[in-house]
DNA sequence: GTGAAAGCGCTAACAT
DNA sequence: ATGTTAGCGCTTTCAC
């Protein structure tokens, strides 16, 4: 089948192609008739502009692009859901990128999504690459943060109030009568992993409960090392009557790795986590968790990046914007 | 910053921009002294192929479409990070779509992926846009299904064996002693929801076990219908002793709904279903599930289209490659 | 081993 | 209201 083109559809349109241009993006100024006869050759045609040259030449891609950590996570699919859902009403397509929470891949990604000129880039940084992201928003690319900051880096950022999360729901624990309460944690170079971490030590301190090394546990925000951690706590003596775990992939692991010991929750030892997905409902028991509005988080993050990219003189001379949502505590039973 | 583009570098590098194209792509026959030239500008200029350009000049955009239902379902993410991991391996970038399992949702990233140009489209079908899939094919687009097939549609597919999978999941509940075995498909006219209920009444007949019809209900792959669908099943008089359901959206729904009723999984009712994520490890009950391979569907799709990509002429004339996957039964006790 | 130059398909400034 | 045309940045053929 031989290829067609905007001139395919002129010719047999009898106009020029400027013409097909301005009916294909409905630009004002053309004649109804015109425009009609142009439409049917294009349908009949199934013609569809050119992307990559109109992109070429506009110098626009009307393209996004996301990293995020890992999208098998429900927390990254369900940002980029939200991405997804505004780009795609505001006319851009969304390109994918997996960064696994690796800086190299960030970085790589980073580079790829440059070459493919995306407009804008929602990012989940791994906190690494300050200097290539200072360097990519110098030539001109709109980038906006999401859940994490990058140390360093002065940019846009849409996060979520981590250390009051965290400080409410050690104050609820503690008003529950928890006394030795452990917290396994992700990364702590990671702003969230850091600001989790001081909401739990401001709570503790403020109710005069010392701050137990021992029950400060660091992990990588996997399933992995939340059975891992959990195990060691849950094997000291005494053994803590409750973990605060900072994501629900370390959560599921701690959940496991408890029930494994033959322990009960919360009878034996309570859990509370970050994030709350459908199915901590009815999971055994349903889990304690608080609630972070990630699918705002996107959408905010996203109608944020459209709007630099179309007013970029706009945001120019501002200080950073750093919008930070409200979580909420889901108490369930697996605290008592 | 003024812009950065292949004459710049070849100016400052005292080279064409012939030179500088086949550096860039390290191709043969440039001299080593040249090339470290070339490579020292390129990289102190932050400077990366315009992928665009390059795209429109080779007629080939090394980017891959997928659409997906809706990556909130873990089914999909995992797909989608399946066909992102080979995508990256082999250069690609990867454009994501939500189709929400609309068919005019589909048909317009259809036509956005082929705006594109992208080289390629991963597509878990609604089944309806079979005229136009059939067009992006012969305009030499390369299509590989994922998970269901297009009615009327000759074309290279990825899936799982629906059909064996409900037939022994039954074949399992009946050895198991139960009789009245409820289903709660999805839609009939997704070929995933035609075979799994062929699977359930050849398990039945095998047995001389009557096919009920009122123990068969049709949602629509969404939590919110398996709510409702079980609701109605439990209220029925007498009840079903188990309820296959034939996705995990629905079965959450269903172990909801009959929690609120106040029955007892397993004791009062059973529940199996398609999909394992890991958390069905700690639901209360823990749920038995028919596990499918998503992520090795999703790799192997991804290695096809690739291929195809690579070498059109392999696959012209060849019938369309219709690949199944094996599921299997994961017991757990959410069925006694 | 390297360079010159045409052209991929489109858009937008300008001309009519 | 519509047409003409230069040029976006790159790749590749052909020439040297």
């Amino acid at each position: 089948m031989k290829k067609i083109n905007i001139k395919t559809i002129a010719s047999k349109a009898g106009v020029s192609t400027a013409t097909v241009s301005r009916v294909m993006h409905n630009y004002p100024g053309v004649k109804e008739e015109t425009k009609k006869k142009v439409l049917k050759v294009a349908s009949q045609f199934n013609y569809e502009i050119n992307a990559v040259a109109s992109s070429l030449r506009r110098e626009k891609t009307n393209t996004l692009g996301i990293i995020v950590g890992n999208v098998l996570s429900q927390f990254y699919s369900t940002l980029a859901k939200a991405v997804e859902d505004v780009a795609i009403e505001e006319g851009y397509s969304l390109i994918l990128c997996n960064g696994d929470d690796n800086p190299q891949k960030e970085l790589k990604y980073l580079r790829i999504l440059k070459a493919n000129r995306v407009d804008g880039i929602i990012l989940t940084p791994t906190g690494k690459n300050a200097s290539y992201i200072d360097f990519l928003k110098k030539s001109g690319m709109q980038i906006v943060l999401v859940d994490r900051l990058v140390p360093g880096l002065e940019n846009d950022a849409v996060l979520v109030d981590n250390e009051k999360g965290s400080y409410e729901a050690i104050k609820y624990l503690i008003s529950r009568g928890y006394k030795r309460i452990a917290i396994i944690n992700g990364f702590p170079d990671r702003t969230t992993g850091a600001e989790r971490l001081e909401g739990y030590k401001r709570a503790l301190t403020e109710a005069n409960i010392n701050i137990d090394p021992g029950l400060i546990k660091t992990g990588n925000f996997k399933k992995r090392s939340g059975i891992n951690l959990a195990t060691e706590l849950v094997e000291a003596d005494p053994r803590p009557e409750v973990i605060f775990v900072t994501n629900l992939d370390m959560a599921l692991g701690a959940v496991l790795a408890i029930k494994n010991k033959g322990l009960h929750i919360p009878r034996d030892i309570g859990i509370l986590s970050f994030d709350n997905p459908d199915w901590t409902q009815i999971t055994d028991p349903p889990i304690t968790t608080i609630n972070q509005p990630v699918y705002s988080m996107g959408n905010t993050a996203a109608e944020l990046i459209i709007k630099k990219i179309n007013k970029p003189s706009n945001y120019r001379n501002e200080p950073p914007l750093i919008i930070r949502l409200g979580t909420h505590l889901v108490i369930r039973s697996s605290t008592s």
